[in-house]
DNA sequence: TCCATAGCAGACTAATCGGTCTGTTTCAAG
DNA sequence: CTTGAAACAGACCGATTAGTCTGCTATGGA
């Protein structure tokens, strides 16, 4: 096999990622990108026949790290206690711990995508909506252990409730970017713990 | 005077935000724009200098819309109560039915260009932002009288609750676009207003 | 009545877009 | 050492882009 096209490769799904979540999809040409990554029109269309196809490709890299970074969330709140509770609780506490960290230039790429689902494929569409069916299913499975132990203090729908972590966490990029406040995700998914505290904590 | 141009006007803008929301702005083109209002270049051009101030014209109805929707919510929450508690439940009670009735194509363009800032000038996104900013400021002084009254059952920062119900309504639109859930928005100011409940209603 | 002007139509342009094509370089297998 | 294919480079192309320009049309004031 010749010389390595992976780096190449590399560079220009980073460059793509970082330019889409500033000024969208169609809003980021591919001139702009393989000027990004240091190649040219070449290189890209020999990694990518089309700018579809980046599209579909920066996504699926993109599910594959939220759900690898959900893995790892998941495996250290269950590490850390055996209660469901204390495991739901520490889960958005990694998660808010995430975002801190890496809080400069704040925003998620479903969000960039969702807001021109018009021009991306069924396909791509598809891999967003399974990525937070995951999310859902796997808060959702917690949740019913935490009830099982824990009774909530009023009647919720659990569901909906899974999916308010990510709705927070998704709305709270919206304004962080608007307002220009970095902190401000952060202290939205603390909200969220203090409603499930509320919520199943007893006494 | 001529004949009435602000019909065009409204129709131009109109088209605009119908495509915006489902494509982005960049992914909006004039000629996309011109074609579903029904005019021409000349139309357009004689109403709009540039795309970019169809952008900010656009905003800034949008805002306008929009505190005068924040007016009424307000407005209806005080009348129905004297209670603040109550107000304010009933002022996201009614931001959701807003919600639930223009449920078809949901989603808000201020995130849809918040997630396309580096496409839009300065002027523009400081509309946005002090738009978020007034639902801060008010939402911040009717949690005074809130605490006033009702002590918090557990310590919170009041800035950030009073953000938390437009974090979780833009948040919601997200997942809903991906999920193809219409009633999901709903269901998430629904929660949000149980945690307002859990917080400060007592008993 | 007529005419000045806002409202609008549509051909046109320069630049940029996504994508193609040809050629060159690199490297591992034979 | 040859060779064949993958990894690029960059000129090039038709289509689309935002924006211009010229001209027609409608209408209220003189």
């Amino acid at each position: 096999m010749p010389r390595d096209g992976t780096a190449t490769r590399t560079r220009i799904l980073d460059a793509t990622e970082e330019l889409v979540l500033e000024q969208g999809f169609a809003g980021t040409s591919v001139d702009a990108v393989i000027a990004s990554a240091g190649t040219t029109k070449g290189g890209f269309f020999h990694h990518f026949d089309s700018k579809q196809e980046l599209a579909r490709a920066l996504v699926e890299r993109y599910v594959a790290a939220d759900m690898e970074l959900s893995d790892e969330l998941f495996a250290r709140a269950e590490q850390l206690s055996s209660d469901p509770l204390e495991q739901l609780l520490e889960l958005f506490a990694g998660l808010q711990a995430e975002i801190e960290r890496a809080s400069s230039n704040p925003g998620c790429l479903y969000a960039s995508i969702m807001y021109e689902r018009g021009l991306v494929d069924e396909t791509t569409r598809g891999l967003i909506a399974e990525a937070f069916r995951a999310w859902r299913t796997r808060t959702r499975a917690k949740l019913d252990e935490v009830v099982e132990r824990y009774p909530p203090r009023v009647p919720v729908d659990l569901d909906s409730l899974a999916d308010q972590g990510l709705a927070v966490y998704e709305g709270a990029f919206v304004l962080s970017r608007a307002l220009s406040e970095p902190k401000l995700p952060g202290a939205q998914l603390r909200h969220f713990r203090t409603y499930l505290e509320l919520l199943f904590r007893p006494g």
